[in-house]
DNA sequence: TTGCCGGTCAAACGTATGTTTCAAACAGAC
DNA sequence: GTCTGTTTGAAACATACGTTTGACCGGCAA
């Protein structure tokens, strides 16, 4: 027991049922009864139910993004001086995601669908939360894409990285369900780490594509 | 006037709520005030919320998916036997929801946002709604994408689609915000018609990339 | 005119939400 | 053991929601 299990036991409860159902389709009796606390407990520990909400990323957000920082570091230092390539930085990422300690076996899969709640379902407070608690390693994540990505115009770049943002948030938001649809259809488990790992070719590949065309082919035509 | 234009102001209003809010989020007597009809207008016409959310969608589905069909039809005729190419198979979806017939200046991109929350916002209902409004275009589509892609398994396709649909649906979902963050930073107007430009060799780059590496890179790599 | 009927309206219904209250239980320090 | 500050507990609060009700209006057939 010790001081709090209590706030502990909210966490747990609201990082589950949130990633299951979205902020506002989950009420806080929802989440107290299924972590077998009072009511009153919510308001009482975290304050409200918007803070509640922050607390549940902060907790996965905060070691994150510490780790985060040091495999830049260690990126950035071995590659002395030269600029990582778009491979390396995108596998820094997904690599700091994956390697994070889990807190039980659904574990990133439970936050990545937050994170893509986080943007998807339109919370202003959450993403005002976020913008401010965690810039710093968001905006050097973009510099090292510049980097990696010189050939690029900046427009190109910007609207490319939007569709980078909206592959990875859109499939982890949904990978329960894909999961399942996956599994009954053909048969085949998947583990996050796995869709990680078809993901970033993806990415990759979109990221350095033949300049785009403004105008749609004529009518016969194939890529590359 | 005539018969019932309170039905279009309803139809009109919750689209752009739905859109600008999610569903949960869009309470029944935020779109009455809107659209400036009575609280009960919207069980009356529509019998429930639920199922003036499905009237949202059919309003525009149901003309985009005949569209659609056609768009389908001219490709593989003009292909005579041999099956069309990825690059035509997307030309031919983007256009057919870039020519449809659009209500106002915001038209498509309102749309694709709400098609994003579709999939997003777990509402069993709406999915299930879709699934079996509209299970012919989308059959046909995969069909399509699954002989434009011949080279890929099963699984990386399935994988593939899906990152496909989350950087568009995510895109399209958040343009207009993404639009004014462009303007603001580069000084740059972008129509949705451009974005789709960008997406499409995006889109068709990533799904025809080299094989997924299902390990990360040693430590010094690059692609292609 | 009369009678109807699709449509609108203000008001209320029942329920669920986030939050607050205040007394009781608890822990550790003196 | 007693006191003090923290944490729990059951109940209530105020508000917002989706939905239903029943009175009312306007045009049109009989």
């Amino acid at each position: 027991m010790a001081q709090s299990d209590t706030v502990d036991r909210i966490l747990d409860a609201a990082e589950e049922l949130f990633a299951d159902r979205g902020f506002s389709e989950t009420s806080l009796r929802m989440i107290t009864s299924k972590a077998k606390v009072n009511l009153a407990a919510v308001n009482y520990h975290f304050g409200s139910k918007n803070a509640l909400i922050h607390a549940v990323f902060a907790r996965f957000l905060t070691p994150f993004s510490a780790t985060l920082e040091n495999a830049f570091d260690d990126l950035e230092a071995r590659c002395d001086g030269e600029p990582p390539t778009l491979n390396q930085t995108l596998w820094a990422l997904t690599e700091s995601a994956v390697r994070m300690p889990q807190r039980n076996e659904k574990g990133i899969s439970i936050f990545m669908r937050l994170l893509g709640l986080a943007y998807t379902q339109s919370q202003g407070h959450l993403r005002k939360f976020l913008e401010q608690e965690y810039s710093q390693p968001f905006s050097r994540f973009m510099r090292l894409l510049k980097e990696a990505t010189p050939q690029l115009s900046s427009v190109d770049r910007y609207w490319r990285i939007q569709f980078m943002l909206g592959a990875t948030a859109f499939t982890m938001s949904s990978s329960d369900a894909l999961r399942d649809i996956l599994q009954n259809k053909l048969g085949v488990e998947t583990t996050v780490q796995e869709i990680a790992a078809r993901l970033v070719p993806f990415l990759a590949a979109g990221m350095q594509a033949e300049d785009a065309m403004l105008v749609p082919p004529s009518h016969k035509s194939s890529v590359a």
